[in-house]
DNA sequence: CAGATTCTGGACCGATCAGTCCGGAATAAA
DNA sequence: TTTATTCCGGACTGATCGGTCCAGAATCTG
């Protein structure tokens, strides 16, 4: 009866989440998009609705693919220190690669429109919940398993974790070299020790 | 001979960076910055040139008042950890303000224009090493007078305090609330601790 | 084939963008 | 007052913004 649609629109999304990951919402513009997507401008409108709906859809990709897999080891059954420490090393080979300037998804989303769109602030503050949750979890099995101190509650080092780790995709940004970035992560990770002295 | 200026140029640029700081670069309109700085649109051209002149000034004029006065602890004389201190609680009480989601206005530069805007990244790595270099010396300080541990070097741990705070500014525009931020804070000092267990 | 449906390129919309320019009002010194 | 200088409101530019719409090509079922 009708006709099939002719393009992937899975990979629509995913090409114009690169793009807001790389250029920001507001200046990837809708051309840009549509030359990004290879999209027809009303296939575009067809299949996303408004620009911003498009982000917000692209944001919670990003979200449920675990940030395009630089959150992976979290998610593996019996994930603890070790996990946490790959988890950190994604960051900072993720920061110095080709398009580590783009840092993370949601910290771009938050710093340019979380304040001024409740909207994105609500993905944004599910999305750091959710890692934050399990961090938590990973955090207490490490605890369990020796491997991560005590001395503070799982929440808290769950908080700084995630603190942290957003404050190493920002330095990012500025390009300081692999070296200051694993220097960081290690001062980071450091506060997991039992002994730190 | 002449009119004289009628406007308060200082005055107009600090303005100017309120709304950059408060909105961000590309959704400061040039009729917002007008309405904000109160200047007709040909003083304003006079005055500042373009946007992006105007960005950098406003820039350069944020960092050498010291992130508008909340790096002031660290460059008093003699600066050591309850300076640190002071620093960083002053970074949580703008984080829970009234304008808190502003954030650091060089985090927000860096975040939304460093990546592609070679000017803006140059102007942000000299904002971060100058901070850094104070941290340095200050640590230092606090490694001598025995504040401060001394296991890492005063270069890394500097680099750590930066790296932090900047992921606390990004952390606060999510507003998690100011107990949070402390236990961030507090985990993060930590680090300075000689015995942390 | 016919008929139904969907795709797509491009024209088009009003709004806004950053930036230029001019002419008259205001203000000064001489 | 004359003259020089600056200030400023507002008209104006060309470009681009996000978004709508339609006509015709393409693709399907029957």
């Amino acid at each position: 009866m009708a006709r099939a649609r002719e393009f992937d629109e899975a990979l629509a999304l995913e090409k114009a989440m690169l793009l807001f990951w790389e250029r920001g919402y507001e200046s990837a513009s809708l051309s840009d998009l549509l030359k990004a997507t290879d999209l027809s401008r009303s296939s575009f409108y067809e299949a996303f609705g408004t620009k911003r709906k498009l982000l917000l859809a692209t944001l919670a990709r990003y979200v449920n693919s675990g940030m395009c897999g630089l959150a992976e080891p979290l998610f593996r059954d019996q994930a603890s220190r070790t996990e946490i420490e790959a988890f950190v090393g994604n960051m900072i080979a993720h920061g110095v690669c080709e398009h580590g300037q783009r840092g993370c998804f949601v910290n771009n989303c938050m710093a340019e429109l979380a304040p001024h769109d409740e909207e994105v602030l609500a993905a944004v503050r599910m999305a750091r919940q959710g890692l934050e949750r399990r961090l938590v979890q990973v955090i207490r099995r490490g605890q369990k398993d020796g491997s991560i101190a005590s001395r503070e509650s799982a929440l808290v080092l769950a908080r700084f974790i995630g603190s942290s780790v957003s404050g190493l995709n920002l330095v990012a940004k500025s390009r300081p070299g692999k070296a200051v970035l694993e220097d960081i992560a290690r001062v980071t990770l450091s506060v997991l020790d039992k002994n730190s002295n």
